[in-house]
DNA sequence: TAGATTGTTAATCGATTAACAATC
DNA sequence: TAGATTGTTAATCGATTAACAATC
């Protein structure tokens, strides 16, 4: 491994790879070839050894690569073993929901606290402080946070972006439906919701359109 | 436009192209210029023109495309036009999340019911039922639903795929970090916050390397 | 040894970008 | 007309897949 400079497409695969060899009972071989992950995720297994490639040094040919080792080599190159801290803006029901979510200490995701305009509705979510919003600037300065996360709805976004990018963030997990205008150093992540919903829209109706022909 | 196959990353992005477009206030031209797309986007003019050409009739030279009838091709490509039925598994904080958002209806989405292992916690969330996960596979076979909405934990992800399938559904929208199996005419799309994490961390850890190599 | 598996090198495929002609 | 813009055809780029040699 070491310093190829990864593709997207290859680093975007990489946490499928995690997720299956972490949910591996503990009964099983402590071994795991390329064959036997891409079957169960269903991919080349072409792919897999190329992408493993990337981040492990090496399997050994007949037997695999040792599950531990290629956990903790991907965990390695994705960082999750540093610790990120994180602010949340938007403490809504998706808000709450992520504030909530105990998964992310896998990820080695921090929320350190979260923002709303509003924070009367609670002291605390999920065991965590909301903080009027006009706090945010100093408090990501003072933490030094580097991650922002907006969870507001899609007419605030952008004012919420510029606002983490003046505290020094670097790189936003955007929730809102809106695209963002940052400078080229700072990364944006977007979950896009109205892009899946675009791919299932137009897998349904085709379904939908072939039903109806089969059934003419 | 009609009937060229349209590919997977052109599809993905044509939700950008859309929400842009319905942004655009009232007031302004009724027309617009693939490059004034792009650079709004911060995208390349060419693959913008090429991707409008996949769905709509065609642009005016010198004037550029008419943004309403834009819309219109965008939205009935996408099948937005159509309302799709959908049900939803597991009315935890992210389930509610989704329930309530109200956004979906631009999508053509209309969340039916939601389901849950536990529904006594509430008999609605956001106005909508939550029956107990027995009645799943009755419900979806009775008033002929294509979507599922997976927002139960990664445990049971397969278990409620299995059902919906049972069910008659067409489509999967996976919330659950969980890798699904699932027959080859059923489409799986995952909302993979995962992924998104992997990218981001990726780009804080160069970010965080850069900063101490320069200040060495 | 034979066979499964790895990793690499070459071939294919698809998507993006560049160049250019057509049009209003 | 000149210039902006469209749409198309060709060139480039990158990612996936196939073929194969190396290894235990």
């Amino acid at each position: 491994m070491e310093k190829k400079k990864i593709s997207q497409s290859v680093l975007k695969r990489l946490p499928g790879y995690l997720a299956y060899l972490k949910s591996v009972p503990d009964g099983s071989s402590a071994y795991i070839s390329a064959t036997a992950l891409a079957n169960a995720l269903g991919m080349g297994e072409v792919q897999v050894r190329k992408d493993l490639a990337m981040v492990s040094d090496g399997g050994r040919p007949k037997i695999g690569y040792l599950r531990e080792s290629l956990i903790d080599d991907i965990e390695q190159f994705l960082g999750y073993d540093n610790t990120t801290d994180a602010v949340l803006i938007g403490a809504g029901k998706l808000g709450q929901a992520l504030m909530g979510y105990k998964g992310f200490e896998d990820y080695g995701l921090n929320i350190l606290a979260a923002f709303d305009k509003n924070p009367q509705m609670d002291r605390t979510v999920e065991g965590k402080s909301v903080y009027h919003i006009d706090k945010l600037e100093a408090f990501c300065r003072k933490h030094k946070v580097l991650m922002g996360i907006i969870t507001v709805p899609g007419e605030h976004a952008q004012e919420v972006a510029d606002l983490l990018i003046a505290g020094g963030i670097k790189a936003i997990w955007n929730f809102a439906p809106t695209h963002l205008d940052v400078p080229r150093n700072i990364l944006v992540q977007s979950e896009n919701m109205a892009m899946s919903l675009a791919v299932l829209s137009v897998h349904l109706q085709a379904q939908i359109k072939e039903e109806k022909e089969s059934g003419k």
